[in-house]
DNA sequence: TCTTTTCCATACGGTAGCGTATGGTGGTGC
DNA sequence: GCACCACCATACGCTACCGTATGGAAAAGA
């Protein structure tokens, strides 16, 4: 016999049919047969899906937010340095289960329809502005020009990420170069 | 008796459908009902619900993308005046049907699961970054530096339509300051 | 008026997935 | 060795949707 699957197993598999096929593809049966087991597991670990969903949703809040800004802000100290390598980071680990862009996508999508989803996502979408925001404004950018570049390193990330489907060379290369434009343009004094 | 449906009318409550659910959202039966018909109808305008999507995503093509960038052509001369009008009109139609980018979002998610859509997607994207492109060459750009700050804009574009959720005010604030930037940029000689 | 065509309703069989009920099996405490 | 519990299989009824087949009404042609 095998080992026992845990939440954790479910969840797991679930992030694996969000990417490759959205949220509605997040089935017990269809998630059951890729575990190998049938759907009685998974009605035994969860209520219903709307429960396995929540459970998911959590998870990604937790793990998805804050490991990589606690991580960056542990690496590096001067705010221009933290900014570059966070760019770097999410750029890099940009097909990972779910730190990477893949899931970022299905879930943006997913909030389009489930508000409790669209919840989440805010918190997360406002947490990272805000510390990215925090950054350019240590940087030496206005209130109200730090929270704009913010807003357009967060919006190109997203937005690239969308259009580059499997080229994702190009985001590599951009993303940085639109970094380096917005600290140019601060340190000009303009925009401020 | 009522006015019989014609195809463009089952494909306009096909957007509805889209917009409001998602592509998975675009059921022959739903549809139906909410235009208060049965099926029969439906199978008699289309074949079966993958041709339905094509002619769907045919016409999207066709109005979504030529439109705008025509209208901007000819209203304007100057590629600069060319940006902003552009900048300014899609901010605008945000969330009309299908000139809008309600259905955009959708569609490009719709896209990460159907090859076909895809194709037409990228199609549409190469279109328009080449013409954004082309204007910030037309105004001083190099070329790698044009190709790139259209990169910025589209992707700051898409981005933030899928960040702002409600709170659209905020896109039309933001995208033209960072089409300013740019051309700021642009004129003071750097990232040639 | 009679036929043909257009457009839609109704009824059917088939599949996929949800949630439940119930039974089975391997390990664990005692 | 036995009761118990964690974990999973199986079987069932239910709903939503697909696609087809067939019939019917209404308008248009001739």
């Amino acid at each position: 016999m095998n080992k026992p699957l845990s939440q954790l197993d479910w969840i797991q598999a679930g992030f694996r049919a969000l990417t490759s096929g959205g949220h509605t593809a997040i089935k017990a049966e269809v998630i059951a047969r890729e575990l190998r087991v049938s759907k009685g597991s998974f009605y035994w670990h969860f209520d219903n899906l709307p429960t396995f969903k929540n459970a998911m949703i959590a998870h990604w809040v937790l793990v998805g937010t804050e490991s990589i800004m606690i991580e960056v802000m542990e690496r590096e100290t001067d705010p221009i340095k933290q900014l570059r390598l966070l760019i770097n980071t999410v750029t890099a680990d940009i097909n990972l289960p779910y730190g990477g862009l893949l899931a970022e996508a299905a879930i943006r999508d997913w909030a389009r329809f489930d508000c409790d989803v669209l919840r989440s996502v805010k918190r997360v979408d406002q947490s990272r502005l805000k510390y990215l925001s925090k950054l350019f404004r240590q940087a030496g950018g206005s209130a109200s020009a730090s929270r704009q570049y913010a807003n357009f390193i967060y919006g190109a990330l997203i937005g690239l990420e969308y259009l580059s489907h499997e080229k994702l060379a190009r985001l590599k290369l951009d993303l940085p170069a639109l970094l380096e434009l917005l600290l140019d343009t601060l340190k000009h004094g303009e925009n401020m």
